[in-house]
RNA sequence: GCGGGCGUGGUGGAAUUGGUAGACACAAGGGACUUAAAAUCCCUCGAUCGAUAAGAUCGUGCCGGUUCAAGUCCGGCCGCCCGCACCA
């Protein structure tokens, strides 16, 4: 071989387009179904259309494009699809800040960040790509919003909702901030509006349960959602109402403690409570004043237990002759059970904190255990543990579990109270007084109520002549667009003209994708093919809304016949941020890392006026801090394999990884490190002879080989990128290291490891391995070249390094045998010099020995 | 408050799942090449003692335990991070 004096740097520039064009020439990444061949479907979370692709993007996409090229090589029918989370509340903003019409912002931000995604390499078919803003995808989205209606998926309620007085519109709660809305900063109030709902609480059990079905799911994902759906079993208790015939249902977990009960408290929501507010100023006055203060968590946090006495007394329904009384209470939520409770104080904060401030009784109920019932008291703590039944007539001396069980059975028997299951979550509501939506297909009709649109009528496309000039929803004021005739009566009649939650478009993405062009929201076929997707990847954020979403749509499309699966995602991957330190001038304004240099001191100064900068901790890259990096200087100036490679090294990709400059230069000088390796063999370097009579460093080159096949098949696998990444280095160490003797078998090892090593790196960096297979004289594109296989032979040492301990303590090592019999081993040990020294005088007691692992002498 | 996770060199992180702690990389320092710089190549790099050697001791947040053997398992602290939060 010849030694080149001055390899030329490697120029990615004009390779990676090179590649790409040759990819999208030869149809590499086009995806049919092929009954004949196993599917892998992999999908990376859809980028909302923001305006340009962010770290975030990168690092995500280049994860699931290594999956995607991975599975690929090893013999899968790949589905890798991308399109555009295109609806949303940015696309509105942007046209009343800057006056363009939301279609447009959006439809251009698609059209920039597809070449920016294109630049990247990613191995997408994009012949696949959908956006949720085009009436070709939202009218399948309406369709399932009939079927849903018809299968009573979807209803509409009153409900109480945020309310910008301002903007004109419903907010979301975490749009709330400290009681304003985040845009206009105006006082939310709260209002009550009539809103469409999914009906996902009829899953809620089904959700919760099969969570265990998902083992390849993160723990943490799953537990979240588990807590988010919060399973309760309690019961449903109807106490009497003093001198009236109606009945007061409370839900309670704690049936145990209903001895101890001493007041009983409704929401302020709860029906009886507006009853009484009709007779009462006082009451009502009490009422709106919980209103005003909201829910929002500030709130919420100080907000003192407040409690309003309605005068009314409660039947105890074991205690003859005892009553309680009922208050209205700011505490209690109407959305959860039935609005009701009994409050027993010395089993509940809550409660206790209640009684204390109306000076109601305390009755402790629950004797924890090893207390002696008459020193037992209760004073501003309440006892919320385990323990044994006290002054609960038939209840006393029982364990506090049987004794739910008890009186569960006594009030079941007395027809007083049943067994329930009760879970915190909420019905979804999906109605949004937005325009950059899609919108819901039904028309309400004086006479004839709420009419579906009719299916042949669909899509019920956006108007394009919309203004963003004042406050509202721009559907409500179209001169035109809501008012329509209704379907079945022919009068006039007015669309709906609220739009539906974002997260809808994305609860179903997934199944467009495996026949995004077909006029039914899903083809069954092609569904039944692809689906599930095999491995999903995005960002730990979504792990209770989007993937709960897409839980509870995918067996709602089952039940309405567009699917044939509950779970949407069978493997689920979630990535770290993307991190970076942030930079604060003396007068605490945020600078962005192009803001800043070192200077000649080695300080990091500001390149306006050269004053000191403050550096803070590394933090998730974020406009407001300024600590971003844009992705397209990056690719500029180093390439796409180079930004593809920094991804993948050294952080594991479930956790942040910070994003520094030496990290990027680092790969760009591997990048050129490669190339030269690969430059110093002219074309057609020798193919593997027949020879096998490798010299020892040959055989461990071999080895090396196959074990670095072996270890980055199971790190791709197990979604470990960091540690493929090491691999790759020490292969490439190992060699750049490697004197190739000057026969036909160590020429063969050379090109076996120089070839692997190209294939193995194809998924990371695919351009660049493109360009090395070609160099060194291959015909036929990288990207459908298959794995490698591993040979086992190779994997398998003659001789191990044994550790050698004294008392569990390290005092040398030893080579030995594969499999060594401990008679062997041992008379090696002791004969190795330091060992020996060690052991001078002792007697040994024991000799523990693990094969291939380790010899512990243990001594007197 | 409830639930969960994490804590390893100057830094990011490895560690065959209880068996040689610190792989690999970054940063730093030294050297070679060069008129010089960049690039590249070589060496050192957990701490302490020792001479920059041989060697020894200590060392995975802290304290204790189990074990022949603990970064890994158990108990108790400390610190940081995340999720939920008046859910009866």
């Amino acid at each position: 071989m010849t030694e080149i004096s001055d390899p030329p740097r490697y120029t990615f520039k004009d390779a990676e387009v090179r590649w790409q064009k040759a990819w999208e020439d030869h149809h590499c990444f086009d995806a049919r179904e092929d009954q004949s061949r196993p599917k892998y479907y992999v999908l990376e979370m859809f980028p909302y259309p923001s305006g340009r692709i962010h770290m975030g993007h990168v690092r995500n996409y280049t994860m699931g494009d290594v999956v995607a090229r991975f599975k690929r090589a090893r013999g899968f029918n790949v589905l890798h699809p991308m399109g555009w989370d295109a609806f949303g509340m940015p696309a509105e903003n942007a046209a009343m800040e800057q006056n363009v019409h939301p279609a447009a912002w959006t439809w251009q931000n698609i059209e920039t960040m597809r070449g920016q995604l294109k630049m990247m390499g990613l191995s997408i078919d994009w012949s696949r790509e959908i956006a949720t803003c085009d009436p070709a995808y939202y009218r399948h989205e309406q369709k399932m919003f009939l079927d849903f209606l018809d299968q009573g998926l979807v209803y509409r309620r009153e409900s109480w909702v945020n309310w910008d007085p301002v903007d004109n519109t419903v907010l979301a709660n975490e749009q709330v901030i400290d009681g304003r809305g985040w845009r206009s900063g105006a006082e939310v109030e709260k209002r009550q509006l009539s809103q469409w709902f999914f009906r996902i609480t009829d899953f809620a059990e089904e959700l919760r349960s099969d969570l265990e079905k998902l083992t390849r799911w993160p723990a943490r994902v799953r537990l979240m959602q588990e807590n988010w759906i919060g399973r309760s079993e309690g019961m449903r208790i109807q106490f009497k109402i003093c001198d009236q015939d109606q009945k007061l249902e409370i839900f309670t977990t704690r049936p145990d403690t209903l001895f101890g009960a001493s007041f009983c408290a409704i929401s302020p929501d709860h029906p009886i409570a507006s009853e009484l507010a009709d007779e009462s100023a006082e009451l009502k006055k009490f009422i709106d004043e919980c209103h005003r203060l909201g829910t929002s968590e500030a709130v919420l946090e100080q907000a003192e237990k407040q409690g309003h006495d309605t005068g009314l007394r409660i039947q105890h329904p074991f205690i003859q002759g005892k009553t309680l009384p009922l208050f209205v209470a700011n505490f209690v939520l109407m959305e959860y059970g039935t609005g009701a409770i009994f409050g027993c104080p010395a089993h509940d904060q809550r409660d206790l904190d209640f009684a204390n401030k109306y000076g109601l009784p305390v009755t402790p109920v629950i004797l924890p255990p090893n207390t002696a019932q008459e020193t037992f008291t209760i004073d501003t703590e309440a006892y919320t543990g385990p323990g044994i039944c006290i002054n609960s007539d038939f209840l006393d001396g029982l364990e506090f579990d049987k004794a739910k069980a008890v009186i569960a059975d006594a009030l079941e028997t007395q027809g007083t109270g049943q067994r329930e299951i009760n879970f915190r979550l909420r019905d979804w509501g999906i109605s949004r007084q937005r325009y950059w939506g899609c919108p819901i297909p039904v028309i309400h009709c004086k006479d004839c109520g709420i009419v579906p649109v009719p299916r042949e009528d669909l899509p019920v496309s956006l108007p394009e002549d919309v203004t963003f000039d004042v406050a509202g929803n721009p559907l409500d004021r179209h001169p035109s667009w809501k008012h329509v005739h209704c379907p079945s009566c022919g009068k006039a009649a007015q669309r709906e003209t609220d739009t539906m939650d974002t997260f809808v478009d994305s609860s179903w993405y997934f199944a467009r994708f495996c026949s995004p062009r077909s006029d039914q929201p899903v083809d069954q076929t092609a569904a039944d093919y692809w689906m599930p997707v095999d491995q999903y990847i995005g960002g730990i954020e979504h792990a209770i809304l989007h993937l709960l979403y897409s839980r509870f749509f995918t067996r709602a499309m089952k039940k309405t016949g567009w699917a044939s699966l509950e779970e949407p995602f069978d493997g689920l991957f979630t990535q770290g941020m993307v991190c970076h330190e942030t930079y604060q001038s003396e007068s605490g304004q945020w600078l962005s890392p192009d803001d800043i240099i070192e200077n000649d001191m080695g300080m990091l100064v500001s390149t306006a006026d050269a004053s000191p900068v403050k550096v803070g901790r590394s933090e998730k890259m974020s406009k407001s801090k300024k600590n971003v990096v844009d992705p397209a200087d990056i690719i500029e100036s180093y390439g796409a394999d180079t930004a593809r490679w920094f991804m993948l090294s050294d952080s594991p990709p479930d956790r942040d990884l910070e994003w520094t400059e030496s990290g990027i230069s680092g790969a760009w000088r591997f990048m050129n490190r490669l190339w030269r390796l690969v430059y110093r063999y002219p074309d057609g370097i020798i193919k593997p002879g027949t020879d096998d009579a490798w010299s020892e460093t040959d055989l461990e080159l071999r080895q090396s080989i196959h074990k670095t096949i072996d270890g980055i098949t199971k790190d791709l696998e197990s979604f470990r990128f960091n540690r493929a990444v090491a691999r790759i280095y020490e292969l490439v160490n190992q060699i750049t290291d490697f004197k190739a003797e000057d026969n036909q078998s160590s020429q063969a090892v050379l090109s076996e490891a120089i070839e692997t090593l190209i294939v193995l790196m194809g998924p990371m960096v695919p351009h660049l391995a493109e360009e090395m297979w070609s160099k060194i004289g291959k015909t036929g594109l990288l990207a459908n070249q298959s794995w490698p296989t591993v040979d086992p032979a190779m994997l398998i040492d003659e001789m191990v390094t044994l550790a050698v301990q004294i008392k569990g303590k390290l005092k040398g090592t030893i080579s030995v045998r594969r499999d060594a019999d401990q008679s062997e081993v041992e008379k090696i040990a002791l004969e190795e010099p330091s060992i020996a020294a060690a052991l001078e005088g002792k007697s040994i007691a024991q000799i523990i020995y693990v094969p291939n692992r380790i010899l512990n002498v243990v001594h007197a």
